[in-house]
DNA sequence: GTCTATAGCCTGATAGAC
DNA sequence: GTCTATCAGGCTATAGAC
């Protein structure tokens, strides 16, 4: 009864769905409040009906963004599967939901770039921290050597980076449309980590 | 005679570097011809009479901005060292520049975020493209199996995530200054790489 | 080359009717 | 819960004096 999900026409969803889409695309200060509310298809100041300011909307639709991708790479990551297994596994999960979501990425991008302290500290407790400490975890057991901190942040920028300079790279390599397909992005990830982390896992 | 390149104090000169500084940190619409010109000292009217545009300004600042790295750069991809020790130089000074100059780095990645595909097509060109040509091919040296243009994009990425997650990491692996370290970085991905290269260059 | 002044538009946010 | 109307301020860019 409390959790009541998906009932009816919720309007507060509605805002949260095109503000995720909208800041995603143009970020918190190339979106106005005008431009959500038309997405809705209300009034500006009905917006302030739900949310206080626009703040508080952009911390909504931060949070909601990533509420199930971050449950789903985290189940793949407590697997029982050997490291190796579990690399691959979360890699391909992790390709297959950002290229399946290009909002995902887009936020995280726009946070690292323009979110404040405070903000960031809020995100990191309340959208990362239990996802990083698993890849961190999953980094510990792949290799004895390198710093997991470094080497968890090796993986997730080698997935989000080849989608990153996407843009770029289709002026630079033309023809190539190859390379964006998440599965070859995945499979050269895969084989480069576990090169470089297989060579040594047992000394 | 022609190439008078610092002789008296250039009005255009100063609102290239300050245009450069403010556009890295707050973006291309983040950024108002007000903020420049009180940056130079000058009036935002003034500003026109030495760029037609906000756009022209922008596209100019980008240029210089990555001149002198970028030749820095493509002068260590073009030594006659073997390839692995061409890679180890490369990203010793790619991360090098990267860290003593942030203003690369945020271009960059805003550049990714926000670049309209018909400039980025004039900065892969006037900007990227040699570069990028040579670390494909130090990336075609390095290793016969993995795509040449996805293991440089991986060599790229590794080194500028490095910088680009450094926000959010102090938040998720507190008290960890050390990851910040160009040094710590740059031998953290040599090694990364130089494994996954180095186990099958020769089959 | 630089200034002041201004046009015309967009911004976040609020007041108060319904 | 949504609306219209509005405020005070910021924006790019231009006009025209000096």
């Amino acid at each position: 009864m409390i959790s009541a999900a998906s009932c009816e026409p919720n309007t507060r969803e509605d805002i949260l769905r095109q503000a995720i889409a909208l800041f995603a695309s143009a970020g918190y200060s190339g979106v106005s409040m005008r431009d959500v509310a038309a997405l809705v298809g209300i009034s500006a100041a009905a917006l302030y009906h739900h949310f206080p300011d626009k703040q508080a909307l952009y911390l909504a639709a931060m949070t909601r963004a990533f509420e199930s991708a971050s449950a789903s790479m985290r189940a793949v990551l407590e697997s029982d599967s050997p490291a190796i297994g579990r690399l691959q596994d979360f890699i391909e999960r992790f390709t297959g939901l950002v290229a399946g979501d290009e909002h995902l990425r887009l936020l995280v991008q726009r946070e690292l770039l323009d979110g404040d302290d405070t903000r960031l500290a809020l995100l990191a407790e309340q959208v990362f921290r239990e996802l990083h400490d698993a890849v961190v975890a999953l980094a510990r057991e792949l290799d004895t050597d390198l710093d997991p901190y470094m080497l968890a942040n090796s993986i997730i920028g080698l997935v989000l980076f080849s989608f990153q300079s996407a843009p770029l790279r289709r002026h630079l390599a033309a023809g190539r449309a190859r390379h964006e397909q998440p599965r070859t992005i995945a499979r050269h990830i895969v084989t480069l980590l576990t090169r470089a982390c297989g060579s040594r896992s047992a000394d």
